[in-house]
Formats: C-alpha cells, sequence, structure tokens
DNA sequence: AATATTTTTTAGACAAGACTAAAAATGTTT
DNA sequence: AAACATTTTTAGTCTTGTCTAAAAAATATT
C-alpha cells in the first residue's frame, strides 16, 4: 500500500527571489505593449546583461509563466501576470504601510518595498491589507492589484495634455524617483490636490498652473510625470 | 586629479542572508557555553553538513566576525556579537509586531520573522521598534537586544527546578516549538500568569502546579521547557 | 600506548545567477 | 539585395553557497 503524495507547488510561491524581479520587470514593461517584451528593454529596467536575460527567460519559459522565442520577445502567460501582479500588489501595499504606520516620506519607501515585497506568507500580506484598511493606491497614486492579481484602472492624463482652463485632481506621479518626489514636496504640490492650467508657453511647453490655491510655472518635465484626474 | 572615495563599508550591513544564518546561529550556540562553538553544532542548528559550514566559517573569520583555529570551533568578536544580536533583535521585533499587530498567534510567528529579519534598513526597524512602544520581550519571552545589540538578562528559572510551595511567574518559554505553544494554548497556559508549585512527583518528575488560579498536573517536559520569574 | 571512533577539514563537483566575448539572427540603409 | 548596425543568443567563466567522499586531526576506548 502507497500513499500518494500530492505536491502542492503552488503553495504560497515557488520563484526565487531573482525570478520574481523578472516577472516584475516584464510585468510592468508589458502593460503598455501589446507586443513582446523585448531582452533589451528587460536588461535595461534591471540593470543587467542581455546575456542574463536571456538565460533566466529561458528558465522561466520552462516554469511556464512566459511565452518565450528565440528573438522574438516574450510574453507573460496567464500565470504569469497574475504571480507578477501579487509581487506588485505586496509592495505597494508595503509602500502604504511605510507611509502610514511608520512615518516614511514617499521618497523614502522604494528600496525598503523592493525587499519587502519577497516575503511569503499570504497571511502576512493579508494581515497588513487590513491593517491599513485595504487602501486601493500607493503613495505615488499606483494602483494596488487585489487577491487575485486584478488592478482597477483609472481613467488618468498627464498634466502636460491638458489644455487652458481644464481642471482636475492631482493623483499620481508617472516618474516616482526620490529626485522627483523631494521636488513636489519642496513646491508643496501633494496628491489629491486640484489643479486648473492657467496658461500654455509654446516656447518650452511649460505651463502656469493654480495647484492648492496657489499659482505657479512648472516645466514640461513636470507636467509630463504628474497624473491628473479629470473632473 | 583623482577624487579619493572612501567605501563605507558598514553602512546598513554587509552581510548575506546566508552569513547572517550563521552569525546568528554561533550566537545562539555561543550565549552558553564558554568554549568555542563547534562545526558540528553549527551544522545542527541550520540542517546543513559540516563542510558548509568549515567554508562558510572560513569566510566569516576574514569578515573579522569570529576567530576561527582549525579543528577549535569558533567564538564571536565583539564586532559579531554586535551584528548577530541586531539580527536577533530584529527577528524578535517583528514577532512582537506579528502578534501584536497582525492577529498572528504566537506558534505562527518564527517562520515568517526569519525571512523578515533579513531586510536591511535601520529607519525600519527603529520605527517598527517605536510602533511597538519599544518592547523588552518577544511573544515567548525572550529578550530584545537594544539598538548596540545589547541585551538585558533577566533573572529565570525552569519551571522543574522549583521546589513545593515556591512561586513565580510564567515569563516564557525555553522549547518554543509550534506544537509545544499549541499544547500550552490548548492547556490556557499563558505567559504573565502565576504559578504555585503544589505537588512535586519523584517517579516521573512530574509536578502538580497552580497556574491562572486552575490545578492542573504537568510532565517533566512541559515544566522543563516554561521559565519562571521568582517572586 | 595502540586502536577505534568521531569530528573536522580538504578536494572536487554542482546549481543558480551573473558576466564577457564572440557568433548568429534580425533590422535598417542605401 | 548587399552592407552595416543592432539585438539576441551561445559558449565559456566566475562567485556564492551547497554537497559528497576521502583525508586528517582530535577524542575515546581498550
Amino acid at each position: 500500500m502507497q500513499k500518494i503524495i500530492y505536491l502542492h507547488y503552488k503553495f504560497d510561491s515557488m520563484f526565487s527571489q531573482s525570478e520574481e524581479n523578472y516577472l516584475k520587470a516584464i510585468y510592468h514593461l508589458g502593460i503598455t505593449s501589446v507586443n513582446g517584451v523585448s531582452t533589451n528593454a528587460i536588461a535595461k529596467k534591471l540593470s543587467t546583461k542581455a546575456s542574463s536575460v536571456t538565460d533566466m527567460i529561458k528558465k522561466l519559459a520552462d516554469k511556464n509563466v512566459l511565452i518565450y522565442k528565440k528573438y522574438q520577445g516574450v510574453k507573460l502567460t496567464e500565470e504569469g501576470k497574475k504571480t507578477a501582479a501579487l509581487i506588485v500588489r505586496k509592495h505597494r501595499l508595503w509602500e502604504v504601510f511605510l507611509v502610514e504606520k511608520l512615518n516614511f516620506n514617499w521618497d523614502e519607501v522604494h528600496d525598503v518595498a523592493e525587499q519587502l515585497e519577497h516575503i511569503k506568507s499570504s497571511k502576512l500580506i493579508n494581515e497588513i491589507d487590513a491593517l491599513l484598511g485595504f487602501p486601493k493606491f500607493d503613495p505615488h497614486g499606483d494602483p494596488i492589484p487585489d487577491t487575485n492579481g486584478n488592478l482597477h484602472l483609472i481613467e488618468k492624463k498627464l498634466l502636460s495634455t491638458l489644455h487652458i482652463n481644464e481642471t482636475g485632481i492631482c493623483i499620481g506621479v508617472k516618474d516616482s524617483s526620490a529626485s522627483f518626489l523631494q521636488f513636489l514636496d519642496k513646491q508643496q504640490i501633494a496628491l489629491g490636490q486640484e489643479v486648473e492650467v492657467l496658461e500654455k508657453e509654446d516656447f518650452d511647453d511649460s505651463m502656469t498652473i493654480k495647484i492648492n490655491d496657489k499659482k505657479m510655472t512648472v516645466s514640461n518635465k513636470i507636467a509630463n510625470n504628474l497624473y491628473i484626474q479629470k473632473q
């Protein structure tokens, strides 16, 4: 008599930290494009070499989280998308936790969340979610995928695309580098504030806006990195 | 003209996850003995092979966190002790966090804390410490080292060493395996409860105690794993 | 003190993940 | 379509951390 043992491979997660980082990078890169994600794009995103990427995507293809045809780039499978989304979920929930509960500023959370996102415990992340009151967005305005990896996309435009007299609410940043976030802090620009476009300068694409009841001029680079929800 | 670059190796931590696990194991094993910690003891603690241990302790000796002489076992240096103590600090603070803030039971925290203890961010752990109100003990009654790695030892005895009519307070467990902790839960024995020894049985070293105003008989195995603070 | 046993170390191998350099495929020009 | 440029892959190497098997040292036993 022999007992059959069912291996529950999907118990929590079967991916190494490195594999998770690749999945997340491909997920982020693939979200915009309909085509496959190129080896070089992945290498650039992860600050690694194309040859290392080729090695890893072969491994991930064997694990059925992505489709790989030589020289054709890669595409995540449904399983791959879900796995990646759940890592993103963890990352963003930890960011909210750090800001809401531990007095981190929004420019300090990234590196720590980058580590915390790899902690394997579904109870842990669900309890964090509950502790925070099931937030739907992280401190940079990015949406938090639900427990199934689905995310509720919200309509948003870059500030730079608004026309004169249009108004909206500042709901996110495209560039979430510490330097940009610190710049916004200095200018007292924060998410949730109301914005109105007063003037646009053709010469350098700068624009004059009223934000938080203060009038100010922002460069195109700034306007290109602030997401606005149209009212 | 050449700029001199000072490398701040001590920034946060220069140890790999594996190195940290070895340091912690040696720290725990060395706390009791005055002699060095043997290769085999480390291998057993980490469920690895003696040959792997030899490799690693050579590397750690090169990094000046321990003293190693062939066939003589190892001893942590002051730097090694501090490094290890700070990992233990993180582990125990995370355990408190999980129990106090995330509804974990004391028998569920170990594996998750084992992962969380490797997160590198001094701000993170200090904020967790503050959020918890600077606790001095973890959920199993073990002391939490301070930011310098020092720990305040408290006088405690095993329940098994108490004599008839002696009383005390249950303040910790020696064995913190899930099965022992679940057993205590079932018996409604918890830290903080008052204990009085009513009877001791010479035959099997079991003892009858009054705990939490309930009379019960506990085996020697139990009494050997419960720490009592004498009143 | 000699032998047996246990512990520890060495030597060599392996897997994961990264790298360099060169080859192959694809894309772009003219 | 041929030549050039870019991207991607392959082949081989390296590091970290692990392992097995065998050798060496320390400890225990007779």
